[in-house]
DNA sequence: GGTCAATATTGATTTAGATCAAATAAGATT
DNA sequence: AATCTTATTTGATCTAAATCAATATTGACC
C-alpha cells in the first residue's frame, strides 16, 4: 500500500532554478532566461537535512555556497572556552557560506533548525560562470555586500541597543526576512530556542523571555 | 625662496602599484606584472586627506573602493537618536569603502585619524578588470570574504566578551595589522580617542580609561 | 496515557559596567 | 606664556542585565 509522502511532489517534479518559487530573491534574479540555464546546470537541487543536521562543521574545507529553499538554519562558533556562540540565522532565499571565502575553511558550523531544504553551488564554478555573466558577478558582490551591511548594522545593534530594542530589532528583523519570501510578517514561527536567541543577541535566555514577555504585556505582541 | 615641503618625495617619484611599499599586501599581490601595470592605470595613487577630513559622509554614492597607503581613518554611522558610533579602522594596506557594493550608496562615514594618503579604484572599472583577470576576481572575493568572517569574529566579541577581554583584544588586533605592514607590533600608537574605542566596543569611555590602567598594572602594556 | 528530558517562565540576588561628577593633562590659538 | 578647548583619568553611585534558583510547560519516546 502507497500512503502519500511528504516530498512527493519534490520528487515527483524535478527542480530547477527555472520553476523554483524563490527564483525572484536568489541568484537567477539578475540573469536572463540563457542564464540561468547556465547557472542550473552548476547547482545540486536537491539536498534534505533534518533537524539537528549539519551543513558543514566548523573548519570543514569551504567547497559550496548554499541557497535555503525551505526550513532554517543557524550558524554557530565554538570558542577556546567551548561555549558556542550563535551568529546567524538563515531562512528561505538567503545564502549559507560565504564564511569560508577567504580561508578556504568555514569559521562556523551550520544546522538545520526543522526539517530543510538547499540547493548546493560549487564556489569555483560559480566564479568560473562570473567571468563569463558580469551580471552573476556583480550580483554576487552585491549579496556579499549586503552580508558586509547587515553585519555592521549588527555591530551597532550589539555596541549601543538595550536587550528590549535588541529583541524588538530581531523581531521585526525576522518579519521583514519572511515577508520578503512571501512567508507571512506577522505571524512568526521562531524555530529556535530562546537560547539560540540568546546568544545571538548577546542576552541571557532569561532576559529574551522577559522582553517577550514586556513586549507582550506592551501588547505589541502576541507569544503562542 | 624655497622651502622643504612634506610630500615633495611623493610628489617628485610617481606612484604606482608596481613601485608601492605595500604592494605585497594589497590587490597586486594575487596579479603577475602585466596584471599589475592593467590595474596600475586604473588606480587613483594621489589622494591625500587632514586629519578631520571625510573620505565619504554617509549615504554617499558609492563609486570607488580606496586602500589606504599611510596614516588612518575611522568609520561610523550616526542613528535615529543622533548618537555616532564608530564601526571600524583602518591602517595602511587596509580596504575602505565595501559598506556602499550592495547598495551603491554608504552606509557609514569615513573620516582621516591623521594626515593620510589612500588609493582609489574606481569600483565599476575594478569589476570590468576582474571579468578579464580570474586572480582578481578570486582575490576581491576573498577581501570581502575577509571582512565577513572579521565582522562575524567581532559578533561573536561584542556578544560575550568582558570589557577587559575586548580592550584585550582590541591592542592584540591592532598590534597584528601593524605587524602586516612592517610596522612595530609592540609600540602602538593609537590615533584614535578613547570615546571612539570606546564606541567601537560597545563600552563607555571611561571603562576603556580604566581597562588600559587596569592592564598597565598587570604589567602587560605600557600607556604614554 | 505516562515518564523523561528539554525548554521556558518567573522571582531573588548580584555584579559589571554605565552614568554622574570632578580633577588633570595635553594640545591648540592667540 | 596665558587662555581655551578637548581628551583623559579617577572616584562615587546607580542600574540593566547576569546569575542563581525554583517551577512550569512542552514535546519525545516507551
Amino acid at each position: 500500500m502507497v500512503v502519500a509522502m511528504p516530498n512527493v511532489n519534490q520528487r515527483r517534479t524535478v527542480i530547477t532554478c527555472t520553476n523554483c518559487r524563490l527564483n525572484r530573491y536568489c541568484l537567477p534574479a539578475a540573469l536572463n532566461k540563457s542564464n540561468i540555464k547556465q547557472l542550473e546546470a552548476i547547482v545540486e537541487h536537491n539536498c534534505s537535512y533534518e533537524k539537528g543536521d549539519h551543513l558543514y562543521r566548523q573548519k570543514a574545507n569551504f567547497k559550496s555556497v548554499y541557497v535555503v529553499r525551505s526550513g532554517s538554519f543557524k550558524s554557530y562558533a565554538i570558542r577556546y572556552n567551548g561555549k558556542g556562540r550563535v551568529n546567524g540565522f538563515f531562512f528561505p532565499g538567503e545564502i549559507i557560506g560565504m564564511d569560508g571565502i577567504s580561508n578556504r575553511s568555514h569559521i562556523n558550523a551550520v544546522q538545520a533548525l526543522e526539517h530543510a531544504f538547499v540547493c548546493e553551488i560549487p564556489f569555483s564554478k560559480l566564479k568560473s560562470l562570473s567571468l563569463q555573466i558580469p551580471e552573476l558577478q556583480h550580483h554576487f558582490f552585491a549579496l556579499m555586500g549586503k552580508e558586509i551591511t547587515n553585519d555592521q548594522e549588527f555591530h551597532n545593534l550589539l555596541s549601543s541597543y538595550t536587550a528590549e530594542e535588541r529583541t524588538a530589532h530581531f523581531l521585526i528583523n525576522l518579519s521583514s526576512r519572511y515577508e520578503r519570501v512571501s512567508l507571512s510578517p506577522f505571524r512568526l514561527l521562531l524555530p529556535m530556542t530562546r537560547g539560540d536567541i540568546g546568544e545571538y543577541l548577546g542576552l541571557s535566555l532569561e532576559t529574551i523571555s522577559r522582553m517577550f514577555g514586556k513586549l507582550h504585556r506592551k501588547g505589541l505582541i502576541a507569544v503562542n
